[in-house]
DNA sequence: ATTGGCACTCGGGTCAGGGGAGTGCTACCC
DNA sequence: GGGTAGCACTCCCCTGACCCGAGTGCCAAT
């Protein structure tokens, strides 16, 4: 029994799975598929690769259904990958080229990438925690209160008020911000620590507590994790395109996408995979409202547009039934990454 | 045929088919309701509630259905508004208490409201037609570009960046800044047209440029409609709360719900109907996707609350099925928008 | 105006039967 | 040993027949 043919098998029900939404069975294999061998054949790899877990039949003589397991070696070793269409090339070229601030570039993105998987699309915002600082503004309100603005690499504006035991002084907010542009400007949170701890010894001791405040509030800021959001768009599509026996799961899945804690956990989990793109198949995702649906996922905005693991600033992806077409997928969600990093550098 | 007895009929059919989610006949209504008259005599207030537009059967020997304009009559003249239970209040109040800043406040009471109603809950930015400034921030970056920072009333926070002609001139941008403030601050945008426009007599004509770009760049924001907000949660809700007939018709509703611009429309509709709440039954809407589903909105954050029309900063409502607890789902989103108010007028 | 009676309609549940797809197994071939 | 053909078996699902119950509309009686 050859081991090449056997995984063939599997590709070819993964992939008629996919296309046709109902049990495949060996005679339908071999009518699609040239595997130049009868359908006893392809029964008895059949019952080997359902013995190794990588299929199951809903029941006696029904076809065969791919498992999560079944799913996870075919992206693994078995898909190949397909280039996008053109017209697609361009749809993404022409939604995204006028894009205005970098809310409108996320905005598009997102609703761009579900348009092009019928999909759900997930876009998390760049994390501040890797982008790197451009500007800090402080400005006094009244004079008990400062207001302390920061910008980032992206363009993402974040901003905190102070109130203070004392009335501010003028000139020393001014020199305050002078002082932390040139420390903190261009570094990111983990680079920039000591530099503003030191800063203080630039000051009279009366005003250490202003200085303390204010470097609390940029790392505070910097580190919140809470403040990183998702967006979504396509939520219709899991209704329309999952199909009836799908459509009873898709409450759990809602329940789980609006719950923004499940969603960055889950991103930040798969920043660590190795590889571009990366996948969580049903119950991989570790959380019961999603094990039936999959997630595609790859890195956007860093240096080298996210390849690299760590390297990116945040995630952008598709989330939809296990019975999803992965590799287009992966290459929508990959080419839709590229054009996002490519803008954002500019 | 007593005229007041058929409107009890109407009510009575309202309620058993919100309750029972089933086409309600003469024998049950008899049953369930003291309406001290047999089945016969209801069947004939029946046939002239049908008649008159107000119910329908689905299919000849079926029970009836109210139909929109029955909505309708039962919201305007028949419900009786139900107070909301404690625990109800107390929860209101334990879930809001400690929100930290506007984006929590909102996103918490979004969360709330559809939890209490157990449908899709939808909460509206405060809008910045309506708001007031509180400062205006200008940033030199580099010094080509210009980075405009507005800060609102609620505490929101607009950021827009001006790429310059010419180099900046930092004295004349603090000039401008304080100018800018003087004249503004605390103004609503329809009160500061004029106050602006003068501004550029008080700077050289060389800076003519630099002081109607800014000016421009701040009205163009708040004016911006299209930068306003709408969020929600509960989508789960459409699916699990609508039961199996409703489900057909939820990815409409959630491609409707996802298109902002649709929302807003709508909402700044509701915004114009006299009344403390509004209500916009099926069809009412004016929108393909929206027939199978009602609005329940109402103002919030206005000086008295957003009780008067136009008086409100923005809305917050709840999106479910034609087929909804009408005055329970009035009496939630009032409760809700009054604590929300009260919580922004801090 | 209200009511009781009655014939009628129609949806939905149940049940049996048959077709079809698919399987596992066994015997056979190379 | 791997591949193949044949065959009996299982089980889903569709169909049609049937009945039951709920509900109606109408009419005559009160």
């Amino acid at each position: 029994m050859s081991e090449d043919r056997r995984l063939d098998v599997l590709r070819a029900i993964v992939e008629d799975y996919v296309a046709t939404r109902e049990p495949v069975g060996s005679r339908a294999l071999v009518e699609r598929h040239s595997l130049g061998v009868s359908p006893a054949t392809i029964r008895n790899d059949m019952a080997a690769l359902e013995d190794a877990g990588y299929i199951v039949q809903p029941h006696t003589s029904a076809g065969r259904v791919p498992t999560d397991k079944g799913y996870r070696l075919f992206v693994d070793r078995l898909a190949t990958i397909k280039p996008l269409s053109s017209p697609e090339r361009r749809a993404i070229e022409t939604f995204m080229e006028d894009a205005a601030d970098l809310d409108d570039v996320v905005d598009r993105a997102v609703r761009l990438l579900a348009q092009l998987t019928h999909q759900v699309a997930v876009v998390q915002y760049p994390s501040l925690r890797r982008t790197a600082l451009r500007h800090v503004e402080l400005v006094p309100v009244g004079d008990r209160h400062l207001l302390v603005v920061i910008i980032t690499d992206h363009g993402r504006v974040e901003q905190r008020t102070l109130e203070l035991a004392q009335p501010l002084d003028v000139g020393t907010v001014a020199r305050l911000r002078t002082r932390l542009n040139t420390a903190a400007a261009g570094r990111r949170l983990a680079e920039l620590g000591s530099a503003l701890h030191d800063l203080a010894d630039d000051f009279v001791p009366a005003d250490g507590p202003l200085v303390h405040a204010v470097v609390a509030a940029v790392e505070d800021t910097l580190a919140q994790e809470s403040e990183e959001r998702v967006v979504l768009a396509g939520t219709a599509n899991l209704v329309r395109g999952g199909g009836p026996e799908f459509a009873r799961h898709v409450s759990p899945v809602l329940e789980a996408l609006e719950e923004q804690v499940v969603l960055l956990r889950l991103l930040t989990e798969m920043a660590e995979d190795e590889g571009t793109v990366s996948v969580r198949i049903g119950r991989e995702t570790q959380h019961e409202g999603l094990v039936e649906t999959s997630f595609v996922t790859t890195g956007y905005g860093g240096a080298d547009g996210g390849a690299a693991p760590g390297g990116a600033v945040a995630r952008i992806g598709s989330v939809g039934p296990l019975r999803m077409d992965y590799p287009g997928t992966i290459a929508t969600v990959r080419a839709v990454a590229r054009y996002l990093s490519r803008i954002l550098a500019q």
